[in-house]
DNA sequence: TTTT
DNA sequence: TTTT
C-alpha cells in the first residue's frame, strides 16, 4: 500500500485519436504514442529505439484530445499503468497494459498544412498551428477515479 | 506556456510539522524535509550529501500532516517549485523557494516509542506505528490551485 | 524523437527476486511489484486497487536485488516501459510489457532487532532485518543501455 | 537516507545560455527557464503563472546547451534541487537554489525553413532553425556526480 | 534538523 | 503507426 504508480511520457501520436462516445456522456479516447530514444551503440553508430504505448483518456481529456490532437502531435503525458485482463477465444488468460492518462500537454506541434491563418509572430510556444495558442492540458491534479474536468480546460 | 513544474522527493522530516490555522478555515503546514544521497568519491569512500527542502502544504493535506507526520517520518512527496519574493529590511530583493506539496504518502515509518499498542502482525506496510494501517496520501490528483480534498483522505 | 519514457513506482515485492545468471557474467533479475492505491468510492467506502508490475533488472542492479530484496520489500523504482513481442504456440502475436529498472532504492527501515519473529508470510515491508540498514540504490543516473554499475553500490 | 530528489521541468529559456569555460576542461552553463501554468480562477478567467528556474549544467551537457539552446528554446529537463549557501556582504546567511540538470531534451521541432525571419525577441520556442532538427538530449541516465557524457550525444 |  |  501507500503505492505510487506514475508514468511520464513525451512522444508523438502514431495516428489520430480514436474516440468513442458512450452512454451517459462518457467519452473515451485511445491514443497510440511513440517514444523514441536514440543512443550510440558500441561502434559509435546512432541507434533509434521506439516504444509504442496505448493511452486511454476519459471524458474531458478525451474531448480535448479529440479536438486538438492529431497523428504526429507531440505531447507530454502523465498517467499510470493499468492492466486489463480477460480470456481470449482460445481460453488463454490475456493481459493488456494501458497508460491511463491523468494529464497531458501539447508540445511544439508539427507544422501541418492546415495552419495557413497563423501570423507566426508573437510569443506563441508553437511557431504555428491552430493549437498553438491553446495549450491543452488538464493541469496537474486531474483525478483518475472520477474525473472532475469534464470541461475543456480553456 | 504548456509548462511542467514537478518535484518528486523521498526523505525524512527534520522536525515536527509547523502548522498554522488561519482565518477562514485555511490551514498551512510547513515541513523541513531532508533528502540524502550517498555515493562513492574517487577514492572509493562513501560520501553522504543531504539537501534540505522547505515544504508547504495547505488545508486537507496540512491537517493530515499535522496529525500523522513527526520528526523523522519518511515520506514520498509530489509537488512543484514555488518562489516567494520580497524585500528584506535592508531593502534587498530576496527570494525563497518552497516546494508546494500536491500529494504525499507516508513510507515505512520510524519505530518510535509510542506505538506500544500495535500487534505487529498482518500485512501492514509499516511494521508498526499508529500510522501503519492508515497510509496517508492525498492520492494523485489533488489540485494545487484550489484544494478539493479538505477532508482527511481516510 | 526527443522522447521520454519514464516510470516511477513505489510498492512491495510479491515474491523473492528471480535471478538468472547468464553466460558472460550477465545477470538478470525479475521482480513482481505491487502498487496499491486507495480511494473512496462514491459511497464513501474505502477501496483498494492493486496493480502488479513485472520488473527487469540487469547486472549490478540484479545482484543487489538478489542480495537485499525479498518478498514484501518496499522499494522506489525508476525505469522505463519496455515491450517484448513474440508469437505464441498458436501463432498469435503476443506482447508483454516489462519495466526496465534504471535505479531503485529500498524504503522503510529502522526495523532494527524486533523482526526476528517474522513469519515471512504476508507482505511486511522488510522481510529481513539485515536489509534495513542497507538502503540499496543505484543512485540516479544508472544508464540503461550499458549498465556501468556492475559493482554493488556500497 | 535512501533519498530521492528529482525535478522535472518543461519550459522555455528566458535568455541564451551563459557558459563559462573553467580550468581543467570544466564547463558550466547557466540557464533561466520559465515554466508557465495556466488555470482558471474562481471567476472563470484564465490566469497564467510563470515560475523562473535557475538551471546549472556541467561539461558535456553544458557544451550541448551552448551549441544548441537559445533564448526561447523549449526543453524538457530532469535534475535535482541543489542549494548553495554563503554570507552576503552584510553578513547575512544567504541561500540560493539551483536545479542541477542531469539530462535534458529539446522539444518542438519541424520548424524547418520558415524561421529565417525571426527577430529573436519574444519567446518563440525555436529561435534558431538549426536546432530544430537536432533534438539535444543526454538521454536518461547521465550521472550527476561525474558526468561521463563529455561527448556530444549525437 | 532527518535518515542509514 | 509517430518523430528527427
Amino acid at each position: 500500500m501507500a503505492g505510487v504508480n506514475k508514468v511520464i511520457l513525451i512522444g508523438n501520436l502514431g495516428a489520430d485519436p480514436e474516440v468513442k462516445h458512450l452512454e451517459g456522456d462518457k467519452v473515451v479516447a485511445n491514443l497510440r504514442l511513440a517514444t523514441t530514444e536514440a543512443y550510440k551503440d558500441r561502434n559509435g553508430n546512432r541507434v533509434e529505439n521506439t516504444e509504442w504505448h496505448d493511452l486511454e483518456l476519459w471524458d474531458g481529456q478525451a474531448k480535448v484530445a479529440e479536438q486538438y490532437l492529431r497523428k504526429g502531435s507531440q505531447i507530454y503525458v502523465e498517467g499510470k499503468i493499468k492492466s486489463d485482463s480477460w480470456q481470449d477465444d482460445q481460453g488463454n488468460n490475456r493481459k493488456k497494459i494501458r497508460i491511463r492518462v491523468l494529464s497531458f500537454t501539447m508540445l511544439g506541434s508539427r507544422n501541418s498544412g492546415q495552419d495557413e491563418g497563423m501570423s507566426g509572430m508573437g510569443n506563441s510556444q508553437n511557431s504555428m498551428g491552430r493549437s498553438s495558442n491553446n495549450p491543452v492540458t488538464s493541469g496537474p491534479g486531474v483525478d483518475n477515479e472520477e474525473d472532475a474536468s469534464d470541461d475543456l480546460p480553456f
